[in-house]
DNA sequence: GGAGAAATTGCAACCGGTTGAAAGCAGGCT
DNA sequence: AGCCTGCTTTCAACCGGTTGCAATTTCTCC
């Protein structure tokens, strides 16, 4: 009556249930393997009769394909891959967001992974991933073009944050949102602006300095770029010494986390933010509109690029027309961390 | 001497170079497919001799190993799968950095995929992973008993923040920080509090709740949970209602992303916290220290619950002993969205 | 130098589907 | 009847590796 060592907690060890198999399916039906394998991917190469039949015994037998064995000759994996430097940068959310959308609506699944911003890991990565998916995007990686061309020779590639002539690329225009960041710091009595940069490897931190550098330049100001950093909160931190030494009145980050991580760093050495310092970030992540002060931040649309990526590598891959060029552009979205400059005091060791 | 329509932005339409397989190493080499293979991946197998003429061939065709075709008969693709309920929610970060590092260190890939908190996407999300990974690590699952049951029959599964009966599971235990979080409360003079509780399906929020009711009861407070809801920003706003209808004077909720939810709605509302009302949040993400107030919150470690889960994953998938459970706790961090009780005034309703 | 053991290499089947070509079969037409 | 047409089904090769077994070569030792 009692249940005889039940409960004993051990994990069955290595029984794994062997899968069932179109052949199986075909023993049961009394067809060919063949016949279930149109049967069940070719709607109308047999009979309706033969359809129903096989299709019966499959769910009887709870059969599922294995698309390993599918994907071995005809490279069809339902699979799309993301390749990211940083899963855990809230730079991406909407980005893998966007992505989700399009992806599970196509009927694909998206598998991620993430180079960890190391840049041997991130080839190998890549190449990894490339054998399990039909299609890859990157977004801004640190690969050199060679390598990211190497990799599209093999499977279609759409890249985010980085272009790369011949392929296709989203990059969303930078040009609107620093435009105005500068006519907004111009405005406010600034003559000394800081670009604090992200890693030296990085395509977009290097186009989104060429671009800060510019748009100041035409509006007479002066203009700095400090570093490169690590795209963190601590390389944001980090970058303070050197934003005050420069003198400057108001910094521009590579993105958020930076800015944010400069701003703690203020609040701890004392200096006051928009008061003594404006700072300007870059993409509005979600923690933007709670930081003290709220961080005044270009937007960046990356939920509409993953959602283009996508679009575009799975009309790749199903050999659809290339679609034009997505135009998605930044704004400048301000909060509190800028200000009218001060003109009493002066920061940094430049100034008499 | 001018370039003929180079830059045109065409993209070369679907002529993907064919990989090398071991066939064309073996013609190459002068010798059998069979031998190529052991060279390759059975060291010592073959005569130094041929194993070095053999590894020069193939790299110099550029050979690289085609997953799919060995997974197919061996079952070992080289990844292992994480699926979590909700990529862009920051409470992973840690939990994707620790599994992360455990797996590279230990040569695999690391793919990950999200349910987007969709009962049916998880399931099949599961599924379309599951053929591709060698084991699976399931993170706060809304699946069945039975589903996941059932997906553990074909390849190993961890779970991490839910139990399954004879399933490897890594779960902090939240006892000690819940009972320290109570206790900081009770003793500020607090005398009823609420749970705002995370979605129907979460076993873990089933479980903080039972847990907190446990520990407030001990105390001889009154305590109410309030909930479902989303365990989100949003969510955590469209508590405050209730929280404020059922007269609290604090409130934790079930992760920290919802208490924060709860304090930018209570700065709307002109709620001061924690004057009016204490707020402690669950799991200590990275926004919490420069939220304002910053948030009192239990952190779990799930950095570590990460890595231990993957630890255990590869163990099984080498076929090695199973190790223990792995003992991780939780831990109270005050900061200042708790506080003493007010004397004065009352909130809510339920006061005179 | 030769028997026997050990190391090396090749053959062929296999994993689980897909697909071109051929075979089987029913119905329509002269 | 005989033949052609078109639909349904099967045969067999294939994708790119892996592996048990057997064949061949090399080594060892008497």
């Amino acid at each position: 009556m009692s249940e005889e060592d039940a409960d004993s907690g051990v994990l069955l060890p290595h029984n794994r249930k062997q899968p069932v198999s179109i052949y199986d399916i075909a023993k049961e039906a009394g067809v060919s393997p063949s016949t279930v394998s149109r049967a069940l991917s070719k709607p109308g190469r047999v009979s309706a009769k033969t359809e129903k039949h096989i299709r019966d015994a499959a769910a009887a037998l709870g059969y599922s394909i294995n698309p390993l064995a599918r994907a071995l000759l005809t490279g069809r994996t339902g699979t799309l891959g993301l390749l990211l430097s940083d899963i855990t940068n809230p730079v991406y959310f909407d980005l893998v967001r966007g992505a989700g959308r399009v992806v599970s609506a196509e009927g694909y699944t998206l598998v991620l992974a993430e180079s960890q911003e190391l840049p041997g890991l991130e080839a190998q990565t890549a190449e990894r991933l490339l054998s399990l998916v039909e299609g890859l995007v990157l977004v801004g990686t640190r690969l050199k073009e060679e390598e990211i061309l190497r990799l599209a020779e093999r499977k279609p590639v759409v890249l985010v944050n980085r272009e790369v002539p011949s392929l296709p690329h989203v990059v969303p225009d930078i040009t609107p949102g620093i435009r105005d960041a500068i006519a907004h710091l111009a405005s406010s009595g600034h003559q000394s602006v800081a670009f604090l940069s992200g890693p030296a490897t990085s395509w977009m931190s290097a186009w989104r300095w060429e671009t800060v550098m510019t748009e100041a330049l035409q509006r007479g100001m002066n203009v700095v770029e400090i570093g490169p950093g690590s795209p963190t909160h601590e390389g944001g931190a980090e970058g303070l010494r050197r934003v005050l030494a420069s003198g400057v009145t108001a910094v521009l980050t590579y993105n958020d986390l930076m800015a944010i991580g400069l701003l703690t760093a203020c609040q701890e050495a004392g200096i006051a933010v928009p008061e003594d310092l404006s700072v300007v970030g870059f993409d509005d992540i979600f923690a933007c509109d709670f930081t003290s002060p709220p961080l005044t931040t270009i937007r960046t649309p990356l939920g509409s690029a993953g959602e283009d990526a996508f679009r575009r590598l799975i009309a790749t891959v199903k050999g659809l027309e290339e679609q034009g060029p997505s135009d998605l552009t930044t704004e400048l979205v301000i909060r509190k961390s800028t200000s009218y400059r001060r003109q009493i005091g002066q920061l940094g060791p430049h100034s008499p």
